[in-house]
DNA sequence: GATGAATGAGGTTTCATTCAT
DNA sequence: TATGAATGAAACCTCATTCAT
């Protein structure tokens, strides 16, 4: 096993576990035999266990901005550029279950300090920046970026949250009866 | 102190001490210093760490539900009645925000099992019928319910979280104006 | 066993395994099971292990200093006090050899930094203070307080470390020729 | 880098980190980085870490030997030779401060057993001889030959640590005067 | 009801040593 | 010779829970 896929076989490991177990029921040891290295090495990877689960989350989060804006979306008009985006936040997080559960609870644990939006990495800047131009040009309400954000994107994770879990099945009419009502919320 | 004034000690230190640290870091005995107790005692009135913060959580919501319906709600116009319950839930959120992060950080971890919504208690139960009411009157698009509740609620909470950590101020009539706009995209 | 019992048996079991296999090759877990206690009631009565062997040291440093001074020494003529002084000095480490070791194995390593000498407390600032009432009243050799202190008692608790370790074994009558000569030395 | 500017490397590393941390809180790995070597390589020349220690320990108990008794210090009167012996051993460990904390603490350590006189290496057993042949000359008391030594080097030894410390900062008619009350004391 | 000393399993982390390259 | 990733035993310390008082 080369050293980035040890690397990776950790952090796969340490997502598989702690998105059944939580944070404080995955011990360090589990992870290791999950993952099939010793104790010891992931601490060479990994300042400790918190560095271990930061970089988890960092590396999913620029998975799904990556998954969010890849091809041309910002050659297509204003209003289909937001349902795709609404779209793809809700299969992102449907075809990602653990990812989806980790984030969340990531950001709900005391482990997470809210970013300031503008030291946002590379694809949610250009997100933010995209519904930015959308309130400049007045194709969406003049609200907070912040609320706009909410409005779009809390709905397409929770729903997709519910999707996953089994309590809700969407065929894809509905889903994009959902998109369109969500969407024109948002635009003027 | 009588027996209903310390678990309610309890409870307060409970809620003040997992806000700020998280459940694993906050032991017994740092809730029982907090709310001038006993380690011992607190195993007189809960079974274990575990009881305490599920019966917190149902404290919590069942406060929260109370607070969503008081009042002479039902008599109002049905458009009415959904945006009067959005504001509330915005508000009671604002205006109890320990008692959000506590519930955020508990139905995002291991702790949490997600309810069936038809053995839901006492005011959610009411509110689930109110707005399948609202459906079959035609009134609200023909979602899922559970669909529809994340469509009105989702945003709410997650504005009022944003406005709770300091990262917006929204005004009232920005806030009405964000209450209608969600509100419409689920009204016929 | 009462709680002072409890105490006074970990620092007992300290010296014991400390002065036998070391700082660090005296786990906790084996002060533990030497002193018939858990491990985790150690901590109860010790923040942590450096503060148990901190107190230990501190404990047997106030035994000595009340082993040196005990009696009517002050009332001797000066010659005198200075002689006993320097033979009980001997006389406490050869028969505290644990204490012994512990000290010197303590004073000598990272864990030790040398006290201020008007920081001192009890005994010892009262032995300073006796060498310096010497000093001034011509006694004593106008040497700096702390050079008088090791010219005493330095060769005193070295040769005990001898006599401990069995590389010698003096009688009565060389002890009190020894103490004579030391004595002279820093006599006027 | 030679193998011999190697293997120095690493005692010199060695030396300067167990005097700031200690032998336990160096682990080799530090020493490795602080020599600008690999860890694996330093058990190529050392068995293993107590190794290294004891190495260490027998090269500075070299180097001090030399020092004390190098160049013509034989052919000097008794008293002389004696004298000079103490202030050598004084300046010796006043220009070595991290040689003597190495020293001290190796030997109030558990690592350290006390070596039989008759086993000493070079000069440490002419230093012995020619303590003895004072005794059998009539020139020194006749105390054992280990008492004597004490008696002799102790003083010259702690006051060294008190100068390195800056605790004190002795001119040099004050050390004269010391040397020679020391002296006086094991001369007949 | 009430206390808080006591237990001991289990967690995170370190580090001497090895060995494939 | 030389490297440094890898191992895994063992250290320190925490904390939910119990129970004698």
């Amino acid at each position: 096993m080369t050293q980035e896929n040890k690397r990776a076989a950790i952090l796969e490991a340490t997502l598989d576990l702690i998105v059944k177990h939580g944070f404080y029921n995955t011990p360090i040891s589990q992870i290791a035999s999950h993952s099939g290295v010793s104790t010891g090495i992931i601490y060479h990877y990994f300042d400790n266990k918190n560095d271990l689960i930061h970089q988890l989350y960092q590396q999913i989060k620029a998975q799904m901005g990556k998954a969010l804006l890849s091809g041309d979306i910002i050659s297509l008009p204003f209003d289909e550029q937001i349902r795709q985006v609404w779209l793809r936040t809700f299969h992102f997080h449907v075809q990602h279950p653990r990812q989806t559960m980790y984030i969340e609870q990531y950001e709900n644990s005391p482990y997470y300090e809210p970013v300031d939006p503008r030291e946002l990495n590379g694809d949610f800047k250009k997100l933010g920046a995209m519904i930015q131009a959308g309130v400049d040009a007045g194709k969406l309400k003049p609200f907070p970026l912040s609320v706009l954000s909410e409005m779009i994107f809390s709905v397409a994770v929770n729903i997709a949250k519910k999707q996953i879990t089994g309590s809700i099945d969407l065929d894809e009419e509905t889903l994009n009866l959902i998109a369109k009502s969500v969407c024109d919320s948002v635009l003027v």
